[in-house]
DNA sequence: CTGAAAGCGCTTACAG
DNA sequence: CTGAAAGCGCTTACAG
């Protein structure tokens, strides 16, 4: 019954492919290829082995076969936080995107920091990482190093690479945020405020398509500029927009960064009776769910944060296994919704 | 300048450990001892490898290591969905409790299936791990005895194990469902309804705890349970509170089995002018950001799933160090907050 | 404190 | 279609 550790001192002690050889009359590279190449079998010898497999309970040894084969079949992906639904959507696209059979995801969190980023990729550099996928465009000398010595395959995601023979897969965040704005422009607001959190390269660059749509307007102040470099709550949104209409008394508009500070900011102008858009017009960025369904409900650029991480994620597929892409730069655009707070 | 292949046909073409060794002109296996157990060594020996490892740049192959030591540093964690924030808090949570140097984190998504579970853990056994994390309590009976075969330890995450020998961690699903039924009873609601999505089995065991309260009370009523197979989201909410409105008349309390679907009940009823708590109350489960801060504030059950997560981790740490626990069974406990929805 | 040898469990050319 | 041998890059007892 026990099929027992029989005096081996090293090992797991789990079934080996030398075991199921044995057990079904083959050598153990048949038996390897009876599992890895069946079309190189002959229909006996795969049934013997698939017999013996099932028979045996063998599990594969992941560990030999990376070191075997020098193919990890490890993917990593790294992002800036799994507390923003943004990122634990482009994870939840990777892993769709992933079969796993074959592929194994390693996921890292760098906190927003260029330091854990570098860290992490340290670590998981152990593992032979097949290829890697990145968020943002702007990473340390140290890591941009350690990618270019391991030459393995890199994909950016969320924003758009300006070296057309970098892979990137994302949207313009600068045209994004300067839409938005010019949508506010549009609607006859003057004095635009901008609310900027966190301070990540995304926001910054909406910040900068902002200014943009401002200075072609002749709307341009450097007070409408509010920047902080908190993480994004509610909490922090309802603080900003009572913080935005105290120091901005003129303030007709505010575009958040995000979601999540312009519903705080919606909430806050609830509880205080100051009506949206009427009193102040407020816009948002990434169209969280909640935000079609407030009241008023948002205004807010939908992004497509689950298709990045699945398009990214097959991107890479595609490269490393060696076919060459369509496209090293997937453009999947955003989408302007208009709502009820502007 | 290239430490090139030089001839080399297979692996990776990486610096090893032996090209370390010879570098620092000490042997391979003095070389392995100097980085990973260095009090071993002397201290000249030990800042020549070091000096080595610098030089030549060399990253350590994890899967050689695996294959050696038999042991793979490997955690699996297995979560029923990657867009519900209460999972991927719960990620969140492990990934901080795990010391990255040290152990490798594997995520599964088992989209509340019992076969994709079974598939997933079956291909994540290939990587040997040390200890696996799963979501709930009940399991196929082919997980079950690929878990018993593995031997390894397994911590059950979200509710609290019957079998006192089983490792889990979280709270009592039931009695939340529980206390914040009797909260509305209290409050002097009659005709309370119960809506549960997805059900899954922590929502059954709300809804145990809630039928439990309501016939405690002398106010069971099957007609009371509305419960849907799909998915929880802002939408389905809005749509069961027009449902519950519409077949249940006399109802004057509702208690969602989430947040996400209780903030769809809310947005619904200030769209069509149903006064919160006045015409009828709402309550909800686990205390989303929003909930605080909406109009009305939603009364609901703070759940600490990202405590969970990381409680979880450091028990199956642990457990995997040899290191006797305290308690096997890890009562984290939930708040009821009484806001303005009751 | 240091080292020679064997072994972990697979896959890879190379033959036949 | 099948196999004997070598090797992937580490660590593990066992000596000294």
């Amino acid at each position: 019954m026990s099929r027992s550790s029989g005096g081996k001192v090293r090992g797991t002690g789990r079934t080996t492919l030398e075991e199921v050889a044995a057990h079904a009359g083959v050598s153990t590279m048949t038996a390897s290829r009876a599992l890895s190449q069946p079309q190189l079998v002959s229909e006996a010898t795969r049934t013997k082995v698939e017999l013996a497999v099932v028979e045996l309970g063998y599990v594969p040894n992941r560990a030999a076969r990376a070191l075997a084969s020098a193919q990890s079949r490890v993917i990593v992906a790294l992002v800036p936080s799994l507390s923003n639904v943004v990122f634990t959507a482009v994870l939840d696209g990777i892993h769709d995107a992933i079969e796993h059979g074959q592929y194994q995801l390693l996921i890292g969190n760098t906190r927003y920091s260029d330091a854990e980023e570098e860290k992490l990729l340290l670590t998981y550099l152990q593992s032979n990482p097949d290829g890697i996928l990145l968020s943002g465009l702007t990473h340390s000398p140290q890591v941009e190093r350690m990618l270019a010595a391991s030459r393995m395959p890199v994909v950016s995601m969320m924003d758009l690479a300006d070296d057309p023979g970098e892979l990137s897969v994302g949207f313009s965040q600068h045209d994004a945020g300067n839409a938005i704005t010019r949508h506010l422009i549009e609607r006859g607001y003057k004095r635009i405020a901008f609310v900027g959190a966190q301070l990540d390269e995304r926001t910054l660059r909406r910040a900068d398509g902002y200014r943009e749509a401002m200075q072609a307007a002749g709307l341009a102040d450097p007070k409408l500029e509010i920047m902080v470099p908190d993480p994004s709550t509610i909490a922090l949104g309802a603080e900003l927009m009572r913080h935005a209409l105290d120091t901005l008394p003129d303030c007709d508009a505010v575009f958040f960064c995000n979601d999540d500070l312009a519903h705080g900011a919606i909430y806050y102008c609830q509880r205080h009776d100051i009506r949206v858009p009427q009193d102040v017009a407020i816009a948002g960025f990434n169209d969280l769910p909640a935000s079609a369904w407030m009241v008023p409900s948002l205004t807010t650029i939908d992004t497509p944060r689950y298709r990045i991480g699945y398009e990214a994620a097959s991107l890479l597929l595609d490269v490393i296994g060696g076919k060459e892409p369509r496209e090293r730069r997937i453009d999947l655009g955003f989408t302007l919704r208009e709502r009820e707070s502007t």
